[in-house]
RNA sequence: CGGGGCGUAGCUCAGUUUGGCUAGAGCGCAUGGUUUGGGACCAUGAAGUCGCAGGUUCGAAUCCUGUCGCCCCGACCA
């Protein structure tokens, strides 16, 4: 019956064999020219997701390719032909901005200053911490020659043996800065009057991974690293609290990205730290994403780099330390907590671009109208200051009058490069003086917004930012609690950790043994020991030995 | 670094088994026209050192060796 309705389907159907695509592109064919009989032939699948299928991969169907695929096609970055090393493209690299500033900000607000450490690290610097040698060496660059010149004989260069750096004077392109800082901090520091020395520096680090991930892990990446100095340990334990606090309320209320706060196990820390905090949130596909560390470092890099100040009472003593720092991992990080299958989805306050306005006309005369109106709107968003909310940045207003592209075309772009709202403004509006909004958040019909009156507009597009802020961390949240569980027994935490993951609340005897055992029986490691995790002593799920209490197992990026 | 898969136009891929005419398609791109409220259509056109380097051969995208890169699984990993 369908065939005698419609033979165009029949045909679609008898190429199905020969190729896959025909059938879909010829089902959007289909829907557009017979609109009831669709929805008994494809359901509830409407023309433009198939489409976008051709584009992206869905969550289901390949999680680590749709992540791929949403960095592509979002335009955030490419893989370069580096080993290991991505390009990040504009519209990456205008998220990290987004980052960088509102991170400086709260760096700055806590009395911080920024500086800058070279990029090459003397090998003999990293030698002098036992732990931080063992923990990096295997994973550095390594500076031995200084010249290059031409192959004998044939094309090309080689490094000129005459210019090989003695065993002495190699460097390491820097893993992270601990041992050039303290190096320096030597000199800077004499008295304690001299202390706190608050410094953080914003700069790229290397570090030789053998498997990489767009923004997850690089060989290259951006990132901050503060490096602080203190006259007692307290003063230092409170810093490294007060830098994750920091980071929590920046992956939270900015990221709109729920974190786990708490130390790591000593399996998991930074070598050369006392103890090692971080943040701990969950992706999409349930696994674990460290996105952030605050390393008490005690006094072992003073005492390897000799930096000694004399106290209010005279006395010579080793200055304390911390070291924190997040990276362009958070990007990855954003990505994977919000986004859907039709492609990125940014927390309102760090999206580049805000609001995108499309413009709808066929007529002339109604292009000029529109357009006005476009403008008019536009320039009306941008007059509402959002100050702190928006870090006392503009709000970015985008009227998309590109010409080329349908307004079908263009709202399905926006959507894929993650602007929180768009709005739709076409003669039929403009005739009611009024018009669409869309939250991305909400994908469809009901994340639409008829008939809005274009005077009340800015602000209700303003209001409608400020709830997908919340709402995008409320959702986070249900997803992360939703598949967080309290585990009592080892067949069960097996079972669980393979499907359907998530954060397993598990009793732990507190070795490192055991911590070993549970990683290499089911690649599930101790991500968190939370702040929060109730009082409630047991035994080890493992072992059964005593347990003081609960600690976050998880596969982890 | 081990096992598997893959590198052909910007993207997705066909062609490789069995070497042989001038290397193809769709999408995208450019130009012109018709279009424009959820990824438009027609016409014309541009675009490739077949990942790279050697080798075998009268002849290599195709066979051989090496190498680089990507994906998946391990190992590794703030």
């Amino acid at each position: 019956m369908l065939k005698s309705q419609c033979p165009d389907q029949a045909l679609g159907i008898s190429r199905l064999g020969i190729r896959a695509w025909s059938l879909i592109r010829h089902s959007a064919f289909v829907i557009r020219h017979f609109p009831p009989i669709i929805q008994c032939f494809v359901t509830p699948t409407r023309g433009h997701e198939v489409t976008m299928a051709e584009k992206i991969k869905t969550r289901a169907e390949d999680y680590s390719q749709w992540y791929l695929d949403i960095i592509k096609h979002a335009n955030l970055a490419d893989n370069s032909d580096v080993r290991g090393c991505m390009v990040i493209k504009p519209h990456g690299y205008a998220i990290w901005e987004k980052m960088q500033r509102g991170l400086d900000r709260l760096f700055k607000d806590t009395g911080h200053v920024n500086a800058y450490f070279p990029l090459f690290i003397p090998k003999r610097f990293l030698e002098k911490e036992a732990e931080h040698v063992e923990g990096f060496a295997k994973e550095c660059a390594i500076v031995t020659h200084h010249r290059l010149i031409p192959k004998p004989g044939g094309k090309g260069l080689m490094p000129d043996p005459k210019a090989e750096l003695s065993d002495d004077e190699q460097l390491v392109i820097r893993p992270t800065s601990e041992t050039i800082i303290w190096n320096t901090y030597k000199n800077w520091i004499q008295s304690y009057r001299d202390l706190p020395l608050l410094i953080n520096q914003w700069c790229n680090v290397v570090r030789w991974e053998m498997r990489t991930r767009l923004f997850l892990r690089t060989a290259e990446f951006l990132w901050q690293e503060g490096h602080t100095a203190h006259a007692t340990q307290k003063e230092a334990e409170e810093e490294a609290h007060r830098m994750l606090e920091v980071y929590r309320t920046f992956a939270e209320d900015w990221m709109a990205m729920p974190v786990l706060t708490g130390p790591k196990s000593d399996g998991q820390k930074f070598p050369g730290a006392i103890y090692t905090l971080c943040i701990e949130a969950m992706m999409q596909d349930h696994r674990a994403l460290q996105a952030g560390t605050s390393h008490f470092l005690g006094q072992n890099f003073a005492k390897a780099f000799d930096v000694k100040f004399q106290s209010a009472e005279g006395k010579l003593e080793y200055a304390w330390a911390t070291s924190w720092g997040v990276s362009t991992r958070l990007v990855g990080g954003l990505i994977m907590t919000h986004s859907d299958d039709q492609g990125l989805v940014l927390p309102p306050r760090l999206a580049p671009i805000h609001v995108a306005i499309v413009p709808i006309f066929k007529k002339p005369e109604e292009k000029v109208a529109v357009l006005k109106a476009a403008n008019e709107l536009a320039a009306g968003i941008r007059a509402i200051p959002l100050g702190d909310w928006l870090n006392y940045d503009p709000i970015v207003v985008k009227v998309d009058d590109r010409e080329q592209y349908q307004p079908g075309y263009k709202f399905n772009e926006w959507e894929l490069r993650g602007v929180p709202v768009r709005v739709e403004l076409g003669p039929k509006d403009i005739e009611k003086n009024a018009c669409v909004l869309a939250r991305r958040d909400v994908p469809g019909k009901e994340g639409k917004e008829m008939g809005v009156p274009l005077a009340g507009a800015p602000t209700r597009i303003i209001e409608i930012l400020k709830s997908m802020q919340t709402s995008l961390f409320e959702k986070a949240k249900k997803m992360r609690d939703a598949y967080s569980y309290e585990v009592n027994r080892w067949d069960e935490f097996k079972q669980k950790i393979e499907e359907p993951g998530g954060f397993l609340w598990a009793h732990w005897d507190g070795t490192r043994a055991t911590e070993d055992r549970i990683a290499a029986e089911t690649k599930a490691t101790i991500r968190c020991i939370p702040f929060n995790r109730p009082q409630e002593k047991g035994k080890c799920i493992l072992t059964g030995e005593p347990s003081e209490g609960r600690v976050v197992f998880a596969k982890a990026y």
